[in-house]
DNA sequence: GCACAGTGTCACGCGCCACGTTACACGTGT
DNA sequence: ACACGTGTAACGTGGCGCGTGACACTGTGC
Protein backbone atom coordinates (compact mmCIF):
# COMPACT_ATOMS: atom_id res chain seq x y z
CA UNK A 1 0.00 0.00 0.00
CA UNK A 2 3.13 2.18 -0.36
CA UNK A 3 2.28 4.50 3.00
CA UNK A 4 5.76 4.98 3.65
CA UNK A 5 7.23 9.01 3.12
CA UNK A 6 8.50 8.53 -0.25
CA UNK A 7 12.12 9.87 -0.24
CA UNK A 8 13.03 12.58 -2.09
CA UNK A 9 13.94 12.32 -6.21
CA UNK A 10 17.32 14.55 -4.81
CA UNK A 11 18.52 11.99 -2.68
CA UNK A 12 18.22 9.15 -4.69
CA UNK A 13 19.84 11.24 -7.47
CA UNK A 14 22.63 11.87 -5.08
CA UNK A 15 23.39 8.13 -4.10
CA UNK A 16 22.89 6.36 -7.05
CA UNK A 17 24.46 8.96 -10.20
CA UNK A 18 26.53 11.19 -8.33
CA UNK A 19 28.59 9.32 -5.47
CA UNK A 20 28.77 6.39 -7.32
CA UNK A 21 30.77 8.28 -10.53
CA UNK A 22 32.16 10.61 -7.38
CA UNK A 23 31.24 13.23 -9.35
CA UNK A 24 31.57 17.08 -7.24
CA UNK A 25 28.14 18.53 -7.29
CA UNK A 26 29.78 21.77 -9.39
CA UNK A 27 30.72 19.47 -11.76
CA UNK A 28 27.41 17.41 -11.99
CA UNK A 29 25.83 20.62 -12.29
CA UNK A 30 28.68 21.89 -15.37
CA UNK A 31 27.82 19.01 -17.26
CA UNK A 32 23.25 19.25 -16.89
CA UNK A 33 24.06 23.19 -18.34
CA UNK A 34 22.35 23.91 -15.37
CA UNK A 35 23.67 26.63 -12.13
CA UNK A 36 25.56 24.54 -9.40
CA UNK A 37 22.74 25.98 -6.34
CA UNK A 38 19.60 24.66 -8.36
CA UNK A 39 21.32 21.51 -8.75
CA UNK A 40 22.33 22.12 -4.62
CA UNK A 41 18.55 22.51 -4.39
CA UNK A 42 16.99 19.22 -5.83
CA UNK A 43 19.93 17.02 -4.16
CA UNK A 44 18.71 18.71 -0.65
CA UNK A 45 15.19 18.58 -1.14
CA UNK A 46 14.53 22.29 -1.16
CA UNK A 47 13.23 21.92 -5.24
CA UNK A 48 11.59 19.65 -7.51
CA UNK A 49 12.47 17.67 -10.32
CA UNK A 50 11.28 19.85 -12.97
CA UNK A 51 10.58 17.57 -16.69
CA UNK A 52 13.35 19.92 -18.43
CA UNK A 53 15.65 18.84 -15.60
CA UNK A 54 14.38 14.88 -15.80
CA UNK A 55 15.43 15.16 -19.52
CA UNK A 56 18.71 16.50 -18.64
CA UNK A 57 19.39 13.72 -16.22
CA UNK A 58 17.79 10.84 -18.70
CA UNK A 59 21.03 12.61 -21.23
CA UNK A 60 23.60 12.43 -18.39
CA UNK A 61 22.94 9.36 -16.84
CA UNK A 62 21.51 7.09 -19.43
CA UNK A 63 18.23 6.81 -18.13
CA UNK A 64 14.73 7.24 -18.02
CA UNK A 65 13.46 10.67 -18.07
CA UNK A 66 9.93 8.76 -16.83
CA UNK A 67 11.48 6.81 -14.05
CA UNK A 68 12.62 10.52 -12.59
CA UNK A 69 9.36 12.29 -13.24
CA UNK A 70 7.17 9.04 -11.64
CA UNK A 71 10.03 9.54 -8.34
CA UNK A 72 8.22 13.24 -8.36
CA UNK A 73 4.92 12.46 -8.69
CA UNK A 74 5.33 9.66 -5.77
CA UNK A 75 6.93 12.25 -3.86
CA UNK A 76 4.01 15.26 -4.60
CA UNK A 77 1.47 13.14 -3.96
CA UNK A 78 2.11 11.88 -1.07
CA UNK A 79 2.37 15.04 0.03
CA UNK A 80 -1.06 16.18 -1.09
CA UNK A 81 -2.33 12.75 0.59
CA UNK A 82 -1.45 14.18 3.88
CA UNK A 83 -3.99 16.36 3.62
CA UNK A 84 -6.75 14.82 2.06
CA UNK A 85 -9.26 15.24 5.27
CA UNK A 86 -8.90 18.85 4.29
CA UNK A 87 -10.37 19.22 0.80
CA UNK A 88 -13.98 18.29 0.57
CA UNK A 89 -14.67 16.22 -2.48
CA UNK A 90 -18.45 14.61 -3.03
CA UNK A 91 -18.27 11.56 -4.89
CA UNK A 92 -19.99 11.46 -8.52
CA UNK A 93 -19.51 7.63 -8.82
CA UNK A 94 -20.15 5.61 -5.84
CA UNK A 95 -16.54 3.63 -4.49
CA UNK B 1 8.05 4.39 -28.91
CA UNK B 2 5.23 6.88 -28.35
CA UNK B 3 6.36 9.71 -30.50
CA UNK B 4 2.96 10.71 -31.24
CA UNK B 5 1.70 13.92 -29.14
CA UNK B 6 0.02 12.58 -25.78
CA UNK B 7 -3.52 13.88 -25.45
CA UNK B 8 -3.95 16.51 -22.33
CA UNK B 9 -5.25 15.19 -19.68
CA UNK B 10 -8.20 17.77 -19.70
CA UNK B 11 -9.41 16.02 -22.79
CA UNK B 12 -8.98 12.57 -21.62
CA UNK B 13 -11.09 13.98 -18.24
CA UNK B 14 -14.19 15.39 -20.24
CA UNK B 15 -14.49 12.35 -22.59
CA UNK B 16 -13.98 9.80 -20.15
CA UNK B 17 -15.71 11.19 -16.73
CA UNK B 18 -17.80 14.37 -17.52
CA UNK B 19 -19.45 13.27 -20.76
CA UNK B 20 -20.36 9.78 -19.74
CA UNK B 21 -22.17 10.68 -17.12
CA UNK B 22 -23.69 13.96 -17.88
CA UNK B 23 -22.72 16.04 -15.66
CA UNK B 24 -22.04 19.57 -16.53
CA UNK B 25 -19.02 21.48 -15.80
CA UNK B 26 -20.34 23.63 -13.47
CA UNK B 27 -21.84 20.92 -11.11
CA UNK B 28 -18.71 18.88 -11.86
CA UNK B 29 -16.37 21.91 -10.32
CA UNK B 30 -18.50 22.09 -7.42
CA UNK B 31 -18.36 18.77 -6.71
CA UNK B 32 -14.48 18.67 -6.51
CA UNK B 33 -14.53 21.95 -4.60
CA UNK B 34 -12.71 24.15 -6.79
CA UNK B 35 -14.02 26.90 -8.88
CA UNK B 36 -15.69 26.40 -11.89
CA UNK B 37 -12.89 28.85 -13.98
CA UNK B 38 -10.28 26.31 -12.68
CA UNK B 39 -11.98 23.16 -14.12
CA UNK B 40 -12.68 24.80 -17.19
CA UNK B 41 -9.17 25.88 -17.67
CA UNK B 42 -7.98 22.28 -17.32
CA UNK B 43 -10.66 20.79 -19.43
CA UNK B 44 -9.64 22.90 -22.43
CA UNK B 45 -5.83 22.91 -22.02
CA UNK B 46 -5.30 26.36 -20.09
CA UNK B 47 -4.16 24.32 -16.88
CA UNK B 48 -2.25 21.15 -15.75
CA UNK B 49 -3.28 18.99 -13.16
CA UNK B 50 -1.62 19.30 -9.79
CA UNK B 51 -1.18 16.48 -7.65
CA UNK B 52 -4.09 17.90 -5.20
CA UNK B 53 -6.38 18.16 -8.74
CA UNK B 54 -5.11 14.62 -8.92
CA UNK B 55 -6.33 13.20 -5.57
CA UNK B 56 -9.97 15.02 -6.01
CA UNK B 57 -9.93 13.85 -9.20
CA UNK B 58 -9.64 10.17 -7.74
CA UNK B 59 -12.17 10.77 -4.87
CA UNK B 60 -15.41 12.29 -7.32
CA UNK B 61 -14.93 9.50 -9.66
CA UNK B 62 -13.34 6.52 -7.50
CA UNK B 63 -10.11 6.16 -9.64
CA UNK B 64 -6.27 6.42 -8.93
CA UNK B 65 -4.84 9.72 -8.47
CA UNK B 66 -1.58 7.92 -10.15
CA UNK B 67 -3.20 7.67 -13.35
CA UNK B 68 -3.92 11.44 -13.67
CA UNK B 69 -0.43 12.40 -12.37
CA UNK B 70 1.36 10.23 -14.95
CA UNK B 71 -0.51 11.50 -17.81
CA UNK B 72 0.21 14.76 -16.91
CA UNK B 73 3.77 14.04 -16.73
CA UNK B 74 3.62 12.26 -20.02
CA UNK B 75 2.13 15.32 -21.65
CA UNK B 76 4.87 17.61 -20.04
CA UNK B 77 7.72 15.23 -20.96
CA UNK B 78 6.38 15.67 -24.23
CA UNK B 79 6.44 19.38 -24.24
CA UNK B 80 10.10 19.18 -23.06
CA UNK B 81 10.81 16.95 -25.59
CA UNK B 82 10.57 19.09 -28.69
CA UNK B 83 12.96 21.61 -27.41
CA UNK B 84 15.72 18.33 -26.55
CA UNK B 85 18.08 20.05 -29.09
CA UNK B 86 18.13 23.46 -27.13
CA UNK B 87 19.43 22.20 -23.85
CA UNK B 88 23.53 21.25 -24.00
CA UNK B 89 24.14 18.34 -21.66
CA UNK B 90 27.51 16.46 -21.39
CA UNK B 91 26.91 12.88 -20.94
CA UNK B 92 28.74 11.54 -17.66
CA UNK B 93 27.83 7.58 -18.61
CA UNK B 94 28.20 6.25 -21.68
CA UNK B 95 24.82 5.77 -23.65
C1' DG C 1 48.93 28.15 10.32
C1' DC C 2 47.09 29.20 5.82
C1' DA C 3 45.18 29.00 1.15
C1' DC C 4 42.03 26.64 -1.69
C1' DA C 5 38.10 23.81 -3.54
C1' DG C 6 33.67 22.05 -2.58
C1' DT C 7 29.43 22.77 -0.55
C1' DG C 8 25.21 24.71 1.63
C1' DT C 9 22.56 28.69 2.10
C1' DC C 10 20.73 33.52 2.23
C1' DA C 11 19.00 37.53 -0.47
C1' DC C 12 17.18 39.27 -4.60
C1' DG C 13 15.15 39.10 -9.07
C1' DC C 14 12.58 36.99 -13.07
C1' DG C 15 9.03 34.22 -15.21
C1' DC C 16 5.54 30.79 -15.16
C1' DC C 17 1.52 28.54 -13.33
C1' DA C 18 -2.37 26.96 -10.21
C1' DC C 19 -6.15 29.10 -8.04
C1' DG C 20 -9.72 32.43 -6.75
C1' DT C 21 -13.23 36.15 -7.81
C1' DT C 22 -15.86 39.17 -10.87
C1' DA C 23 -17.57 40.21 -15.15
C1' DC C 24 -18.62 39.82 -20.02
C1' DA C 25 -19.91 37.46 -24.64
C1' DC C 26 -21.64 33.48 -27.01
C1' DG C 27 -24.77 29.60 -28.04
C1' DT C 28 -28.77 26.69 -26.90
C1' DG C 29 -33.26 25.59 -25.29
C1' DT C 30 -37.44 27.05 -23.05
C1' DA D 1 -37.03 37.42 -24.55
C1' DC D 2 -35.05 34.92 -20.93
C1' DA D 3 -32.32 31.61 -18.32
C1' DC D 4 -28.63 28.47 -18.34
C1' DG D 5 -24.20 26.56 -19.29
C1' DT D 6 -19.91 27.70 -21.01
C1' DG D 7 -15.52 29.91 -22.41
C1' DT D 8 -12.62 33.53 -21.39
C1' DA D 9 -10.50 38.07 -20.29
C1' DA D 10 -8.70 40.90 -16.29
C1' DC D 11 -7.33 41.36 -11.85
C1' DG D 12 -4.62 39.59 -7.58
C1' DT D 13 -2.19 35.91 -4.56
C1' DG D 14 0.99 32.35 -3.54
C1' DG D 15 4.35 29.12 -4.78
C1' DC D 16 8.23 27.27 -7.36
C1' DG D 17 12.00 26.60 -10.87
C1' DC D 18 16.04 28.98 -12.14
C1' DG D 19 19.73 32.42 -12.27
C1' DT D 20 23.22 35.50 -9.97
C1' DG D 21 26.23 37.31 -6.26
C1' DA D 22 27.83 36.84 -1.72
C1' DC D 23 28.77 34.65 2.66
C1' DA D 24 30.13 30.85 6.10
C1' DC D 25 31.61 26.22 6.93
C1' DT D 26 34.50 22.06 6.04
C1' DG D 27 38.25 19.24 4.56
C1' DT D 28 42.75 18.84 2.13
C1' DG D 29 47.37 20.16 0.75
C1' DC D 30 51.09 23.44 1.16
Amino acid sequence: MRMHNPPHPGEVLRELCLEPLGISVTDAAQALGTSRKTLSAILNGKAGISPEMALRLSIAFNTTPESWLAQQSQYELWQAEQHRGELHVKRLVAA
